[in-house]
DNA sequence: TGGATTTGATTCCGAACGGTCTCTTTTAAG
DNA sequence: CTTAAAAGAGACCGTTCGGAATCAAATCCA
């Protein structure tokens, strides 16, 4: 690898955390140099915009989160405990999430209207796998006997992580971590509801 | 009502929508000159800064929802409705939002950190109003038979307050009202475990 | 109606913004 | 080691930003 290569990374994963924790607007290029010790001139040898870094840096970031859910999942076997991973990912999301910031998705949903297009695709990319994901987990618990088949699969996959990024948002807005863990609590309990009894 | 107190009035209100749509950074002052028709001058006349309308602007947008809320709220007896009607103020989120850009609370939550201290206190005090007030509720519905009395109102309305907001976000980011609705649904069924069978 | 006050427009300010371009330094390949 | 290419610095650009100050127009009250 060369060295500008090397240089290109850094820079896309630094600026992953400032545009994460301050969204795309709040993160001005000014910003960026500070963070990564690279000039203007350099930032515009590797990248053709600021537009371009930042959804680079998305990129990043929602892999890195990718990876630490499949993480977590590894080595789990029920269909109930490979959903609950996705909580205890983000369990205390205030002091050790698994991205700085929190949640590249939900960030960038909430902040990047029609003025970002590209980056609000992302945001629905990202989304749409992981609503498959958390289906396909469902679907699998129905077929090993944890579920009911008569479950809506559609709703209850998105239920739940309505019930996650929810969680997310308050945990960080009140700056503890306690309402990812009340969801992932209820959601334990909902799963009695939904589940077969065994 | 004086001219002035009316144009002020009308700055804040038009000022709340663009700051729910686009966020304290995606609008600038020209943008409420456009779409208030006050250039600068007469927007200093009545706001020491742009983050002061900003502040007002927010009260205004949280105090229509709030007003939202309650009306939902009226003439429902049970526990259940009234919770659920929090649900039906946002069941048609993308067409007919309470508010223009959807929830004030989240949007603000989200978008703004430290930089913009102000903003997230206040984001911090309606989340504190409606926990409360859901808390409330929660409690009401044991004491008049409705769920169990051995339920953790704290966690459980947080889990509430979670599936909704969470909610709130998908169905804004798939541009579709579903997702706030399979929230709703699945809540439903959810009190039927933490109620009591009558 | 007239005068005082309020309201609002316009122009300007300095700072910050994202992007461009040229020159210098560093790297990598033969 | 030398040279060409890559990498990066730094100064500059035009535009936009939020805010300030002055002046003109509108409103309000006696």
């Amino acid at each position: 690898m060369r060295k500008g290569e090397l240089t290109k990374e850094q820079i896309i994963q630094k600026s992953a955390a400032l545009f994460n924790q301050q969204g795309y607007n709040g993160v001005s290029l000014n910003d960026i140099t500070e963070m990564t010790g690279i000039k203007r001139g350099g930032l515009y040898r590797h990248f053709a915009s600021k537009e371009e870094i930042a959804l680079l840096a998305y990129d990043y970031a929602s892999e890195v989160v990718r990876n630490k859910f499949l993480q977590a999942q590894a080595g789990k076997t029920t269909a109930k405990d490979k959903l609950l991973s996705f909580f205890e990912v983000y369990a205390d999301v205030v002091h050790n999430p698994p991205f700085t910031g929190g949640c590249p998705m939900l960030n960038t949903a909430v902040e990047c209207d029609d003025g970002h297009r590209l980056l609000r695709e992302k945001a629905q990319t990202t989304f749409r796998h992981f609503y498959s994901a958390i289906k396909e987990i469902f679907e699998q618990g129905i077929q090993n006997g944890e579920f009911r088949s008569d479950l809506n699969i559609e709703s209850t996959a998105s239920f739940l992580i309505s019930a996650l990024e929810g969680g997310i948002i308050l945990s960080k807005l009140e700056g503890n971590s306690s309402h990812v863990r009340y969801s992932m609590e209820n959601m334990v309990q909902y799963f009695e509801l939904i589940g077969l009894k065994n």
